[in-house]
DNA sequence: GAATATATTTTCGTCTAGCGAAAAATAACA
DNA sequence: TGTTATTTTTCGCTAGACGAAAATATATTC
């Protein structure tokens, strides 16, 4: 509509629409009806009922009474991304690494958007708040990955980031302040770690470290993390961050060997 | 086209295409070109790069020279599942139960179509050959999940299931033949689980048995299992089998708890 | 380094697939 | 029972998606 909007004609609205259908299903709503999907995706009703059963014939979408929900069939389309990315045979070893050297959990994660999208993660035990599972994401400002990744970006793209920066106060301790972000980033890049605390939930402390590419280029973080109470953020970085980082490199290294993994993770 | 073929007109085609495109990605093909997507998908050259760049806006799909590939991006469309499923607090405990008590991995798996599907999988370690991670299928015939799934099925549905059984021998002792199939699944019924050596693949032994609703109606399968060499079949009922039934026994009983996994595995 | 073959992008005319508005039917509620 | 909300169907319209084919770019071969 708007004139900077060129005109593309290489452009599929329907695919836009229905795959906008599949996301209308989130954590918080899992079960909806024919409206509210109307309503979420803003079609008319109509257009979200022809979406929904499309998606229902395919499988990807099940109904249970007048209510639409997420069939596990849906789970097939990023396994075809996890076993190209060798995710399970490159990544997932040297996590479980860490968890079976420290306990708690391991994850990696990249950048999406102004978000961190969990792409691997083992945990020994179930997580005490949140759970972090694969394709999650969480506001970057607030985890010590999104922090790697943000001090990682360069300037231009930082910029952006800022604009579409909306901070939440998600714990009482949770650092909204852009100024304070920025030390917080020239810290992280410069030390090559950064340690959060009750930033995105409370209870959570992480340790995280950049994981970079051949050529040099931040394209993940990895984390160990814990429960705050048992964990001091100081003997955090003492008895962890050397491991971690070996654990940062062995798949940095692995990268090369896995392209699939690589190319998914490059800009 | 065909008469039988109703012409429905609530049903849009672009998102199956779009669907396709993204399905056309697979364990074996992780970077495709253009053309090659338009021969998979059958589609013509101009529509399969419509698709595709409708996706990389999107951020599903990547493009690397002059290759697609999936992004990470795709993995939030499962992770919605995953969450309003409870998978993580409601099976996974289970699963990592079972790996503590006996070493290897154990998963849970549906039916779909005429394969099982992987909902949730813990493992310690790598696995030996296959690694079966999440949303991955596998042939229902030659896994002692599938196997425990298909036994459950009504006579309709299982004469279904032998209409499009395309039998492969994975491995030169894979039971392929429909008689001995039949006996295994009743065994199975009877009995109340299976086990399977090299099916699947060479090294695989695995032990299944089925997980209930509350109307007693089987709507998933979990098993666990390791590398052949080291387990012997008799042993591996005599020394699991309680035990992974108790996890079966409180996986039932927790969908109750979590209408979001029961509903999805519904019929 | 031409020449040939292949793959990708663009153009364009066609037409249908998908759209929304509104009516009809059904279900929920009071 | 009446009233409201939700879902389904109908239908006319047109934008949007399609395929064929040309134009361009890229890879391969000799």
């Amino acid at each position: 509509m708007s004139e900077a909007d060129t005109k593309r004609s290489d452009y599929v609205d329907a695919l836009a629409r229905g795959l906008a259908v599949i996301e209308a299903f989130g954590r918080t709503t899992p079960e909806l009806t024919l409206s509210e999907v109307a309503q979420i995706t803003g079609m008319s009703p109509a257009t979200a009922r022809r979406n929904l059963h499309t998606l229902e014939e395919l499988g990807f979408v099940k109904r249970h009474n007048k209510r639409f929900l997420l069939a596990p069939r849906i789970l097939t389309l990023g396994s075809a991304y996890l076993q190209a990315a060798n995710m399970d045979e490159a990544v997932l070893p040297e996590l479980r690494r860490i968890v079976t050297l420290f306990g708690d959990a391991a994850s990696m994660a990249t950048l999406e958007g102004t978000e961190i999208l969990y792409i691997a993660h083992f945990s020994e035990l179930r997580a005490a708040r949140r759970t972090a599972s694969v394709g999650v994401t969480y506001p970057a400002y607030a985890t010590s990955m999104g922090r790697i990744l943000l001090a990682a970006l360069p300037p231009a793209e930082l910029a952006a980031y800022w604009r579409e920066f909306r901070p939440a106060k998600l714990t009482d301790v949770t650092v909204t302040d852009r100024a304070e972000l920025t030390a917080i980033l020239e810290e992280a890049r410069r030390a090559g770690y950064t340690v959060s605390v009750d930033q995105l939930d409370y209870g959570i402390t992480s340790l995280a470290v950049p994981v970079k590419n051949e050529a040099g280029r931040v394209v993940a973080a990895i984390n160990t993390s814990g429960y705050s109470p048992r964990l001091d953020a100081t003997k955090l970085v003492e008895e962890r961050l050397a491991e971690l980082q070996v654990s940062a490199g062995r798949i940095a290294h692995l990268l090369a060997r896995y392209p699939g993994l690589a190319h998914s993770l490059l800009g």
